[in-house]
DNA sequence: GGCATTTACATGGTCGGCCAAGTAATCAGT
DNA sequence: ACTGATTACTTGGCCGACCATGTAAATGCC
């Protein structure tokens, strides 16, 4: 068979140090984590008619009644055409419907369907499933600390990232 | 004009209750960090003529020269289809070549091209500082301890994600 | 040898997400 | 009142990433 230790023989490059998670470990942890999480997320909501992201979304939705769109883009922190596209979507599925602001006519309001309202509970328990499984084996003072960490590491992203919501 | 608070007003559902981040606050930030994360990368990256998720890959055959598809695959633990569909990308963009494989005609051999190469240390130099900004202001005991919690994260993520390296 | 199985990729389609432009309506300045 | 921002979305294009499916080659079994 071919060596299993072929991995580290013929660099492509002279003088090509070991790189992958060497420089950046936690960075390579954090897109890891981020992609296993989103899977995990995918699948617990695959049952309920949702593609992950939308749950924020719907969350927020259900949680305000109606909005301007503009109020989602920006409490969602998300590119404009991405929520357009995310409420056509969303829309075409029946869990959301838009109407035009009669007090700004280039605005649109952006509801949460009756229907979907069934889904608000069997979201809110898949997250805590998810929450649940993610922290598994973790003490409290573990997770608080996670929690601690990942907050510091967000505020350092989203000053550069250029948009935090202002302290 | 419209009252700011009306946030926290007109529930769509009846009986909602403030849902979002609440259920699964390590979810959220999950979420969050990964997504500023990796615009972050992204913006460091666009210099190099790369796009955010190319980078391991890159890595990946810097480190080990040429190498079956299969073995890319199992190494990144990516879909096959998006393998493929990067390594055409990153073919036009004449940072990698492909060729078949003698000893097995289904298979692909993949490497990165000599220009290349001279990405190597700017993408390691661009993740970096990539690192050093996310951790910006921990200090090293918390650094590890974040690294530490991520790899419990990852390790119960990945067993029900099916896809993890056997111990 | 011959046929089923498994392996290695490729294709097509869908989504979230970004950016770059474009259109339409409101707002400000003069 | 008219014109120049600014705001609010939409469209189109591109990328990473997934799934489901398809095709070709190697492997296993009899």
């Amino acid at each position: 068979m071919k060596a299993e230790s072929a991995t580290s023989a013929d660099p492509a490059c002279p003088g090509a140090l070991p790189s992958a998670a060497l420089d950046g470990p936690v960075s390579h942890a954090v897109s890891r984590v981020a992609r296993l999480h989103r899977i995990t997320a995918g699948r617990l909501l695959k049952g309920l008619g949702l593609y992950p992201g939308q749950e924020f979304l719907m969350m927020h939705l259900w949680d305000t009644g109606a909005v301007r769109q503009a109020e989602l883009i920006k409490a969602m922190d998300l590119d404009p055409s991405t929520v357009t596209k995310m409420l056509q979507r969303l829309e075409q599925a029946g869990h959301v419907r838009r109407r035009p602001d009669p007090d700004d006519r280039r605005a649109v309001l952006v509801e949460a369907t009756e229907e979907s309202c069934a889904l608000h509970a069997e979201v809110r328990g898949a997250w805590s499933g998810l929450e649940e499984h993610t922290l598994a084996g973790l003490e409290p003072a573990e997770r608080a600390e996670l929690a601690r960490l990942l907050a510091k590491v967000e505020e350092n992203l989203c000053h550069e990232a250029g948009e935090c919501p202002a302290p």
